[in-house]
DNA sequence: ACATGATTCTAGCACTGCTAGATTTCCGGG
DNA sequence: CCCGGAAATCTAGCAGTGCTAGAATCATGT
């Protein structure tokens, strides 16, 4: 019978998002410069080489730890452009993009800070990637080439707001402002 | 007499600006995460405790080189604005500003990637990196309220492009439309 | 020329990511 | 029920990391 087989394919499965969850835990917690095998092998309850048979390197569970945020986030961006009334999509979509990248900093981290391998905006991208990407690109209408850059373009000034108030490089204090006038000024597009 | 003094003084700051190239030159040529104290120690050729007598640790170096990147991006800036006509002269400051990036790696992600405990945007921030925020809100025309908030904001862009083409997050055959649509828009920016 | 104090180095600690090889656990067939 | 082989897991270790105590060296003013 197959089913012993199967109940350790499962096991498995479970564990490998045990570590997953485990790992973000940690970061989130402490910062991924905490995050080394020993604790989080500790964390799980297994000793490290496990870990290695799950993930390639330490890497790699950053990366799988920044895939999942995504998925998570791409999520979000649909309910707040779902929700709200079409001429406020651009707003509540860049809210709630600033509003995850403050709620989970050690995954917004892993997704858009650390070196990674993952490959963004190619024809070959994991799926939770492109479905990221789609997901702000559509808060401005049909999908051509001129909304894909003004997506970019958004993208690129959100990333750049969420990363610098992080770090303290801007003040936040001016930050409801700066979202007024970057929703003023991307909504004004001419087309 | 003082000057036996002075002497071993002028070379030890020799020394200093000596470190802080070498980790440049080590980070531009093969990234940050190759620069160890072992590395670095040898370039210089002295043993690695006499790093320490100059920097309270690693980062302290990262942050030497990121704060002589900022001073000379500065002064690029400055020189940008001032070459342009006033009506070209964001565009111009973009432009500087991206390609510090582009051609800079290593010193653009310490200045502003990598975890730091430098301080910006603060009252006691250091002379450059003031001077450096200076140089982007002053391509808005006089300081003030809103033009803070601008250039912060148009920073945030500059600074989320720089970061997401690098890392290959967006890519970089559209750039051109990127960068002429975002001169745009703040360009026709209400007052 | 020499004692003193500054300077520099050697050697080592506790940690890191990662892995080879020993050990234990599991499972199906006799 | 038990046992042999395979799968899973662990122990122990390597080479490298940032950092530092204490020994050795060098320069300095008398």
């Amino acid at each position: 019978m197959v089913t012993a087989a199967e109940r350790r394919e499962r096991q498995r499965a479970e564990r490998h998002q045990l570590i997953i969850t485990a790992a973000r835990e940690l970061a989130e917690a402490e910062g991924w410069e905490t995050v080394t095998t020993r604790r989080l092998a500790d964390k799980v309850e297994y000793s490290q080489p496990v870990l290695y048979s799950h993930f390639a390197n330490m890497e790699a569970i950053r990366d799988a730890v920044a895939i999942e945020g995504i998925g998570e986030m791409a999520e979000l961006l649909r309910e707040a452009r779902l929700a709200a009334p079409e001429h406020e999509a651009v707003r509540a979509v860049c809210t709630a993009y600033l509003e995850f990248a403050a709620a989970h900093p050690a995954a917004y981290q892993a997704m858009f800070s650390l070196p990674t391998d993952v490959k963004w905006a190619r024809a070959d991208s994991p799926a939770p990637l492109r479905a990221a990407f789609h997901e702000i690109v559509g808060a401005f209408g049909p999908v051509n080439d001129r909304n894909a850059a003004l997506a970019e373009l958004i993208w690129g000034s959100l990333h750049g707001m969420a990363v610098l108030l992080r770090s303290g490089r801007i003040p936040q204090s001016a930050q409801e402002q700066r979202l007024d006038l970057l929703v003023a000024l991307f909504a004004d597009a001419p087309a």
